[in-house]
DNA sequence: TTGACAGTTCGACAATTGTAGTGTAAGGTC
DNA sequence: GACCTTACACTACAATTGTCGAACTGTCAA
């Protein structure tokens, strides 16, 4: 079969948290909490402590994975963005849209407002896909 | 200008169970909790206080608006679909795609293997959208 | 009037989430 | 060796979520 095997791990929903701290672990991963807690401290004031908790809470859920030298910890993501990606694409059209992805197109399309430019390049994909696929 | 106003309320985020629920209201508005409960037995087994339970707080959180007759209340929803199904793209959007939608997109096109059906509406849904537009 | 019902209100409880303080162990510095 | 800085482990705590049971209250028919 010409099907990519993919996303067997549910990859656990994520919180709003959650997906903030994932985001700066994959691009900095592996890496210590603190590392992670300094990246954020523009946009997010969390002390240290909470930022680790929550490391630690994601280590336990199976998003994270923990690795300790000494007395140093480093984490790394245990699923990868596109995993956590489609989990949540998947959840978002099973609350909202019933499962069915087109209606979840439509529903962008219509309403998103695409720029010119947008549709451009959603077109050029469409292309892509399509000759991909024949 | 052009565009529609469109979303002032941020429509609160919704949980699963509240996406259930939600989905229900909107099919019988004004319904009670007991119509809820029933047309969710099937799916989901669900003792009639919990609905009750969940529909009182979401009330609170102003997903849905209640209104007493006697003792008996008829929920309807405080918000349209299309407004929750906006509110849960863009929160997506946000988290996992830096808020970016034609990234999306591109992860939609690329990854969900989009049937050749698929692919042809789309192409007619971005036609109109296009010829709109301009 | 008295049930039988349907619907209600209240309170409860465990688990999860958001957020952080505190005390402690390890390593580098003079 | 005495210290300081880091990073850690542990504990805490309020708010939210998922789930109900129990007890109370209108209604309507026999």
């Amino acid at each position: 079969m010409g099907k990519k095997s993919k996303s067997k791990k549910p990859s656990t929903a994520m919180t709003d948290v959650e997906w903030v701290i994932m985001n700066v672990v994959w691009e900095h991963e592996p890496c210590a909490a603190g590392t992670v807690q300094e990246a954020l401290a523009e946009t997010h004031a969390w002390a240290y402590s909470t930022v680790k908790t929550t490391m630690d809470r994601m280590v336990t859920k199976g998003l994270l994975t923990r690795k300790s030298i000494r007395n140093l910890n480093l984490f790394s993501a245990a699923i990868t963005p596109d995993n956590a990606k489609r989990g949540e694409l998947k959840r978002l059209l099973s609350r909202a849209f019933d499962g069915a992805l087109t209606p979840m197109l439509q529903f962008i399309v219509d309403e998103e407002e695409l720029s010119a430019e947008e549709i451009q390049q959603l077109r050029k994909m469409i292309n892509r896909a399509d000759r991909k696929s024949e």
